[in-house]
DNA sequence: AAATATTTTTAGATAAGTCTAAAAATCCTT
DNA sequence: AAGGATTTTTAGACTTATCTAAAAATATTT
């Protein structure tokens, strides 16, 4: 089956809806996060109905049928894969590549997603820590902890903050430990549970056992 | 400006055939390329005309503008770069990449075209044989020349046979000169003018003058 | 549970890109 | 140069994807 980048994208934002909420996703949910009008939605659920790739009933909500979500799990793998090539191969920042991933994930060659697979060696995660999804459409899914329950050599991604103070968001801020920043846990000193950590492969310093309480990560580490 | 995919087709294929014959092109030319109807090519043609991308008078043909050149051209760099990438990077076959380089010039980012340009090391002509024009548009075109003008160790690609007999083309078949093969001159005996040549980076064989007479081709070198 | 607010759907319009069939212009032949 | 053949354009219809405004259904409040 054909279909335009248009239905490819609502099929991936109705699946990443389904990832955030669980239950059926609202119409409004969908128009607001593809940006557009909920009569349009619900004009494109019914397209996507007749194809059989959404469940929908009137004023109920929409789910995505096995086929639609294989297909939205194959595009954001296409997706990851390429924000992976732009990242490892092409000398791009984790922040920069979004648009162009957008379009990628669109071009439409099995055995091209494929090669590009082996040409990344096979990466588990995209350079936001992301995973990507597997051929047969299988994720692994990694749940956010706390920087401090690192372990020594372990590699991460700050994904989000515990205390959103002012004072802690700008001891953040001039140490530049932003969102998405890449973590390695150098050392875990004993005695204060401190630790030596190195920012994106460059610098290296100590944060202390508060800081590290206080910022969500993603480890990249493959289980 | 931001032009549809539909848009950019019918500019890169009104560019190759101002290419191929000179003066204005045909309506029913275009037409024919782009596998649609005469009619279609009169609308689409007036859509361009209005945002200034080619010359059009009623029942006198088209011709792009500077402008719609420069997109065209453009267009064509990033087709035949992702091509070079393909056969360079992901190891497919010079006759496999077409589709997919088809649906990669559209991707826009002009960022990603200098990373990928640099990453495959600015490479001047495209698996089969074609110039890439550079980021000005400049586009440096090679003659086609018979296979035993080349000296030693230039590497060249089969582009046409000037003998058409049914025994030629029986003797191409047999021996795998086929159109696009990669061909390396590695000697060029005195005696005879017969040559060594390595067909696709693998089995080396000899070929008379004769068979060089016959066999054009188009030289990667560059100038 | 009735009234009100919110959400969702329908109805009708618009724009891009396509088509077929018919009309208009140009080209070709004698 | 007239007549026929070919090419090109126009006219009108269809599909996809969108929108606004109004109607219908559902949820919430009192």
């Amino acid at each position: 089956m054909i279909l335009s980048q248009t239905e490819e994208n609502y099929l991936k934002t109705i699946f990443k809806l389904e990832e955030k909420f669980s239950g059926s996703i609202s119409t409004n949910a969908i128009a607001e996060m593809i940006k557009t009008t909920a009569a349009s939605v619900t004009d494109m659920v019914k397209r996507l109905r007749t194809k059989k790739l959404v469940d929908h009933e009137k004023y109920k909500g929409t789910l995505l049928t096995k086929k639609g979500s294989a297909i939205a799990k194959n595009l954001i793998r296409k997706h990851r894969l390429w924000e992976s090539f732009l990242v490892e191969k092409l000398n791009f920042n984790w922040d920069e590549v979004h648009d162009m991933a957008e379009q990628l994930e669109h071009i439409k060659s099995k055995i091209l997603t494929k090669r590009l697979d082996e040409f990344l060696d096979h990466p588990k995660f995209d350079p936001h820590g992301d995973p990507i999804p597997d051929e047969n459409g299988k994720i692994v899914y990694q749940s956010e902890i706390l920087l401090s329950e690192l372990k020594q050599n372990q590699t991460a991604l700050i994904t989000g903050v515990k205390d959103h103070s002012s004072k802690f968001l700008q001891y953040l801020e001039t140490t530049k430990l932003v969102l998405g920043a890449k973590i390695k846990v150098l050392d875990v000193v004993d005695y204060d549970s401190s630790l030596l950590i190195q920012l994106n492969n460059k610098k290296e310093f100590r944060i202390s056992e508060k800081v590290g309480n206080n910022l969500f990560v993603k480890s990249k580490s493959v289980i």
